[in-house]
DNA sequence: GTGAAACTAGGTATTTATACCGAATCTTAA
DNA sequence: TTAAGATTCGGTATAAATACCTAGTTTCAC
């Protein structure tokens, strides 16, 4: 038997998954929660198998919580079910230390597949999703650069700057000097490869880095 | 006994759904599709008392799908179902002809009531999205136009200012004076009511004003 | 045809963003 | 403990965007 806990703020994507899993007959659903600080509190008391996790979440982020996840808890296999399709989430996420990933929009058998796989220890990723990533890896020179890993303080700042504020709004907010703020903003416009907060946002939307 | 129908690219969605349904005894599910030609298709046969619908889906948006679908059969009582929160989106299903505006994050009894609502020809629109929908008429009429009209030009170099280029850029590119451009970037502010142009793509995209 | 709105473009000024330079702390993992 | 990277902030300079003017031409609906 299986013991499988999900973490998203859907009431119907819990629904749903729970549905799948009810239909099989050798897994059972052992905690199910809305986001970050309820998953870590249900972890205290009950360790699944496998944890399905999404990524965009109100509060603490999918990635920041395999992170942690797989810190505390290493025997969890941890899966991620999201809407984001794009290669950095897909890196990103794996290098958390989840060892599926699957998107919200896979069919049945695809998600069931991902448990079974990540449960005996092995890691699944769709074909399409394989595909993408090698493409990527292979023609990326041009796109954007292969390694992009924002800093906890970029991603912050570009979540701002998409917020009708100048540099010194925010500065003033986050209580930094302005400079400060520029040379994050100028890592993000290099990091992304663009040359102005337009192209910018355009780009880290793109990518799913801004919601 | 209410015919429901749904429309929605995600399998977890479409599960999620139905298992609510399922529960409810007064409600069954006589038609699920994937994408707008499925439903258009469906249509002709299965005609619901209900109709969930997703705005974002590959193909045909939800927006454009209400509308031929309130034309061809006004019988059908439609409910958004979406991950879009914003003012400009439920404005623009409602006048769709959509009757209900619920949010995928919404719980299960908010999604029954919803239907039970707009099958009885009533409108259903959630406490906290009318609030938004209120403040949002409140304080944005003295400050900007109602209608959000954007000229020909206007949304031409809209979708230019997005793709890392300056003002000169796309003033070359279009044969303008810069100072055309600059004019029209201007006008784009006022409009969308922003003070800068990372602000001005974000709020474009998330009004689907740029894919 | 007339009028409204869109499109065009220039002047001038200020504010912001971007580019490059250096450098001192702080965190964190090896 | 050490090394690498993140974070912080400064100087200086230029490029670009934004704000507030005016005004001629074109387009299109009435």
């Amino acid at each position: 038997m299986i013991k499988i806990s999900i973490t998203d703020d859907h009431p119907l994507i819990l629904n749903g998954l729970e549905s799948i899993i009810q239909r099989q007959n050798n897994m059972e659903l052992c905690g199910s929660y809305r986001n970050g600080t309820e998953l870590l509190e249900g972890l205290k008391k009950t360790l699944p198998d496998v944890l399905m996790l999404d990524i965009q979440m109100p509060g603490q982020q999918g990635d920041e919580l395999a992170k942690i996840v797989s810190r505390l808890y290493p025997s969890v296999k941890m899966v991620a079910l999201t809407n984001l399709d794009t290669v950095y989430h897909i890196k990103n996420m794996l290098q958390q230390g989840v060892l599926g990933y699957v998107l919200k929009t896979a069919p049945e058998a695809e998600i069931v597949a991902a448990i079974h796989a990540v449960n005996s220890g092995k890691s699944f990723l769709a074909d399409e999703l394989k595909d993408k990533v090698l493409r990527h890896t292979i023609s990326s020179a041009q796109t954007f650069p292969e390694e992009l890993v924002l800093t906890r303080r970029e991603k912050e700042i570009l979540q701002l700057v998409a917020t009708n504020q100048t540099s010194q709004d925010i500065a003033d907010k986050l209580f930094l000097s302005k400079r400060t703020v520029d040379h994050h903003r100028n890592n993000l416009l290099l990091k992304l490869g663009v040359k102005n907060a337009a192209a910018l946002i355009k780009k880290a939307i793109d990518m799913g880095l801004i919601d």
